[in-house]
DNA sequence: GCTGTGATCGCCT
DNA sequence: GGCGATCACAGCA
């Protein structure tokens, strides 16, 4: 295995979901794409999805299946899953293996292949340009952005080629707010927990 | 900036 | 058959 200098460390993914979540704002997602294209951005908004007990969490009661098993995976694999018949959204699994805990990446600051980026996010012909900060603002635009699919489903953020998540910048706590989850329509008490991290402050 | 609505399909009942 | 850990766009402020 090769280790890169930077890399987050196994550790690190080794903690709940709430203290990854609110460590990840600040770091660097790198992606490489088959052709070698590079691709990069610091992590601006996080949510935690604590474990089973957690309604909103797609193995709340323990289900487990073909879709979420990567939850269950050791901590720092990526789960990808797909959602509203056309999104993928990305996730790293963290705590320990057999606990489906994990944290969702909902929107990074694009500093490394915009150009890129903005084709990846023009497939099909739009009304308005894409400014900078709308090309990766949202779980599944960063998706798209970083061209993250199935396929990235259960690589492993330590090992993998393809995707990697380093050191960033520092971004102090008091730039961090803390808020309810987006898009949790019916998880009872846990629809207004504050599980949500995200900065408004761009690093670049 | 905000709010409402249609798109689109894998997964579950 | 119903519903998403969402998005783009229209209309309005």
């Amino acid at each position: 295995m090769h280790r890169h200098q930077n890399h987050l460390t196994q550790s690190f993914y080794e903690r709940s979901a709430e203290r990854v979540a609110k460590d990840l704002i600040g770091c660097l997602l790198e992606r490489t794409l088959e052709d070698g294209t590079r691709l990069a951005g610091y992590i601006a908004e996080t949510e935690a999805y604590v474990g089973p007990e957690d309604r909103a969490s797609h193995a709340f009661g323990g289900h487990r299946s073909q879709r979420n098993e990567s939850m269950w995976a050791p901590p720092g694999t990526v789960y990808v899953y797909f959602t509203y018949g056309m999104h993928h959204c990305l996730n790293v699994s963290c705590l320990r293996q057999d606990h489906p805990a994990a944290v969702l990446i909902r929107a990074v600051f694009p500093i490394l292949g915009l150009k890129t980026m903005r084709t990846l996010r023009t497939k099909r012909p739009r009304k308005h340009a894409l400014k900078d900060r709308h090309l990766c603002d949202g779980p599944g635009k960063l998706c798209q952005a970083f061209a993250i699919d199935r396929s990235l489903d259960g690589v492993n953020l330590l090992q993998s080629s393809q995707i990697a998540i380093r050191q960033g910048v520092a971004i102090k706590g008091g730039e961090i707010q803390c808020t309810p989850r987006i898009g949790i329509g019916t998880a009872g008490d846990w629809v207004g927990k504050p599980l949500r991290w995200v900065t408004r402050v761009d690093p670049r």
